[in-house]
RNA sequence: GCGGAUAUGGUGAAGGGGUUAACACGGCGGAUUGUGGUUCCGUUAUGCUAGGGUUCGAAUCCCUAUAUCCGCCCCA
């Protein structure tokens, strides 16, 4: 053992075993099937782009968790998300793309970042976007929570709550009480409220704001509350003199009104003013996700409205609204809290098992009668017993498994054996296939 | 980038200077024939992250390195 090499992954990038793998590819696949049912269509960038297109933006932070080399005299590195590859292809392919776009893209990006728990270096990202030409209608806002709720009921990880604010109405607000300059600030300290608490909040604003009443009414105005009718109502009535503030509040009320039209249940969504999102790039409505039975989770599902999409790429102004879901990172969390759980073991209907001597092509004829009719079929192949084959079965679970010895060869038979409650039963190879697709359909 | 903790097999781990490194899970084999899950039996680390030191003797004490985990910063 000294002289070999250890096996093992780097840390932060996830591994799964089979059984939760085929977990994980049920959820992919439910996220997939609903962004399709919306009319998202797919989209697939490469993993590695040149390092200008990736930094076009260049924040600090980026360069720095970005995984960045060099092969030959080019300057490569690994996406840090989906939404910059997105801005790159559109302007790229700008002519021949159909505006409003919208496409969905679910794969795997990268963040050299330290990991810890919940956070990883590789994970998947499942993202959608409507891209307008020049405008895009408000009301595509509302169909973000729309895709959303649709995923979540069909996920049934429990009740959750998708909260909505609009970025103009906290610009504007805070304009007004001649905060500008340290906006930026201040959202990011807003948006940690759900993790560290009001109090804490007011204590890292008094370390930037010396007016207490300022202090106070920053508080008092994101912790207002009530149904989204009686918030959108409270806000009118601050009489607020800010442009940017009025269009943001206007913008929000017909998002909220466009939601109930896309008929997604009231106790389902909800305005709230603490939804800041660290991202500068939003500029109108945001959005964020919570399980209501696991806050701690934080947010599932986050996106919001940005103005202009491909600003570093061309001149042609492209705005756009969209949601991401890490998948990964959901997935470790919801495994980790018990919220799902391992249930297979394997994909197949049935395991075929021929006894030692018996002649493949009974065997193999009859595998591809099965798998003609789209039921889901393996064979345990080897001179192993058939104690020991049967062991194998009942390990991966199957439900279903077709004993063939030289008997069966010679009757023209299948031997079925349900594994759940030990029965079995001789069947003529000639209605095999449809009396088993009637079991398992 | 900053702080804290930990390091024993395929996995979870006990042992805190005295010789075969406990226990459990998993794996493999068996309890005679073409039948799994339960039970029982056998087997499964010449080795305790690496390097150095103290000692008659180190998984155990000391030093250094490395790795991992948990926080903070940040998070398109």
């Amino acid at each position: 053992m000294k002289n070999k090499i250890q096996p093992k992954t780097l840390p932060g990038f996830m591994e799964l075993l089979p059984s939760e793998q085929i977990l994980f590819n049920n959820i992919y696949d439910t996220i997939k099937r609903v962004y399709e049912k919306f009319g998202f269509l797919p989209l697939d960038t490469p993993v590695i782009e040149y390092s200008n297109i990736l930094l076009a933006k260049a924040g600090g932070e980026t360069e720095k968790q970005i995984y960045r080399f060099n092969k030959g005299d080019n300057d490569l590195s690994l996406r840090f998300d989906l939404t910059v590859p997105l801005s790159r292809y559109v302007s790229q392919h700008f002519q021949d793309i159909t505006f409003p776009f919208k496409r969905y893209q679910m794969s795997k990006v990268f963040r050299g970042e330290r990991p810890q728990k919940g956070r990883y270096r590789e994970f998947y990202q499942c993202d959608i976007d409507i891209i307008g030409n020049q405008t895009l209608p408000l009301i595509y806002d509302a169909e973000m929570p729309a895709v959303i709720y649709e995923i979540f009921k069909t996920l049934s990880f429990g009740p959750f709550i998708i909260r909505i604010n609009n970025r103009k109405i906290l610009n504007g607000f805070f304009d007004s009480l001649n905060l500008t300059d340290i906006k930026t600030d201040i959202l990011r300290i807003i948006d940690k409220i759900d993790k560290i608490g009001k109090e804490e909040v007011k204590k890292e604003l008094k370390k930037i704001i010396d007016d207490d009443n300022c202090i106070n009414s920053i508080i008092n105005f994101i912790t207002i509350d009530g149904s989204n009718y009686d918030i959108i109502n409270s806000l009118r009535k601050l009489n607020i003199d800010n442009e940017e503030y009025n269009c943001g509040l206007n913008e929000l009320e017909e998002v909220i009104k466009y939601i109930k039209l896309y008929q997604v249940e009231e106790e389902y969504y909800k305005i709230d003013l603490t939804i800041a999102r660290g991202l500068d790039y939003y500029t109108g409505t945001v959005y964020e996700t919570n399980l209501k039975e696991y806050p701690n989770l934080g947010s599932i599902c986050s996106g919001g409205r940005y103005d202009n999409l491909t600003e570093y790429y061309t001149d042609e102004k492209l705005p756009g609204v969209g949601i991401s879901i890490g998948l990964t990172r959901l997935f470790s969390q919801l495994l980790q809290e018990n919220i799902i759980s391992i249930n297979k073991k394997s994909l197949i209907d049935i395991l075929i098992i021929p006894m030692d001597d018996v002649d493949y092509s009974y065997v193999l004829n009859l595998a591809k009668k099965l798998r003609d009719n789209d039921i889901k079929t393996d064979i345990c192949y080897g001179n192993k017993s058939l104690k020991h084959k049967m062991k194998y079965a009942s390990k991966i679970n199957v439900k279903y498994v077709a004993i063939i010895g030289t008997d069966e060869v010679n009757n023209e038979t299948v031997m079925l054996k349900d594994m759940t409650n030990s029965t079995q039963q001789e069947y003529k190879l000639s209605d095999f296939v449809d009396k088993l697709l009637t079991l398992i359909s």
